[in-house]
DNA sequence: CTCAAAATGAACTGACCAGTTTATAAAGGT
DNA sequence: ACCTTTATAAACTGGTCAGTTCATTTTGAG
């Protein structure tokens, strides 16, 4: 039955076996996650994983590529870059620290950190798809606020990185050394909040 | 001979072993450092090894626990808390980014991150003896300048965790996700300064 | 129905590694 | 010199795992 949808690319059971792999190595991370497992977790036979990937290593990488670029969009269009300064200030910083706590967010950070001897290529990557175009997106949105008089910004990348790091303050920490697993909205909104007054009382007019 | 020195704990191997576990574990990892290579970096063989050691995890989490408690007595005592603020605060703030920027702290970092499932108690380990102490002493100082009238903060923890926060913009991420290995003292200074200047912005009367 | 491509499962290879054992050798204090 | 404690080298156990092979079965198109 050749129906709708197209096969997407290459045989019919790649999505299948990078699916599987996506969960497992999440889960329990590169030299965790076993090629048995995977395999299983993808109800696919080994030797049907190794004719389309050449190894474990390329398969990770790929699952890695994907899952970021995959977010990246998700998270980058449902802001009102219009609205007041301070709510989309508040807002960007509400995307980031949700990303940044969910189980997701924290795997593939710790992994990448983890993996990035391994793998110099994964952290850049990465690094690329994180952090690169969250700072760009802040860029375009800082240049329309100082064009509108209402910000004061000399240098455009520090304060955007400023910004970012600003909204991981005290989370960041206590969720990557496993000190806590889940935020509270309120334990959240105190970051925001903070880091928003913080970084007004720096650039605003 | 028994001269000068007295013999500090165990028997008279242990500071080799826990030497060469060092230098093994933190160019490897955890994982990737075998038994065999920290025995030949110790200059020790592996009987003696595990006569000193029940196993390897146990031998990792003590050079964990030895080399931060080390580093953190060692950073702590060189600041100067009587100067004017933004001096204080200039340096401490270039205290903190020498030692992310370095090589120990980044490998440290490294491995506590990506053992932190494997390994629970290293992270809490590494965080009490880490950021929880330096924000500690960042809040004894804004307690004082508070007093003095020269800072105006409500929120103690969050104002030491935006500090601590601020003053890895740009340089973190970079490094962490191995972008690139080294800054010069501009580009750090750079990212102090910012910190810094944002600080006062916020805090300053 | 037929046949070739795709998938299966299970066994196998080769490598690595934590931890143990043993027989032997070096220290070092008395 | 003696004897116990400590160290050594090397072999060995048992286990895991990436990647391969192959004989067999399933699938799906014409």
């Amino acid at each position: 039955m050749p129906d709708g949808t197209i096969e997407p690319k290459k045989g019919r059971k790649f999505d299948q076996v990078l699916d599987g792999a996506r969960t497992v190595f999440l889960s329990d991370g590169f030299e965790g996650a076993s090629v048995d497992d995977i395999a299983r977790a993808a109800g696919v036979s080994k030797a049907t994983l190794y004719s389309y990937f050449p190894d474990k290593r390329f398969l990770f990488m790929q699952v890695a590529k994907t899952e970021c670029q995959r977010q990246a969009d998700l998270a980058i269009e449902n802001i009102d870059m219009d609205a007041p300064i301070r709510r989309v200030l508040h807002d960007i910083a509400t995307e980031m620290v949700d990303f940044m706590t969910s189980q997701f967010g924290k795997q593939i950070f710790r992994i990448c950190v983890g993996e990035s001897d391994r793998f110099p290529e994964l952290g850049r990557e990465f690094y690329e798809s994180g952090p690169v175009m969250i700072r760009g997106k802040l860029i375009d949105f800082f240049e329309k606020g100082v064009a509108r008089g209402e910000l004061k910004i000399d240098d455009f990348e520090l304060a955007a990185e400023q910004f970012h790091e600003l909204s991981k303050a005290d989370l960041f920490p206590k969720m990557v050394f496993n000190i806590v697993d889940d935020f509270t909205r309120a334990e959240k909104e105190r970051v925001v909040n903070g880091a928003v007054d913080m970084f007004m009382a720096r650039y605003g007019v």
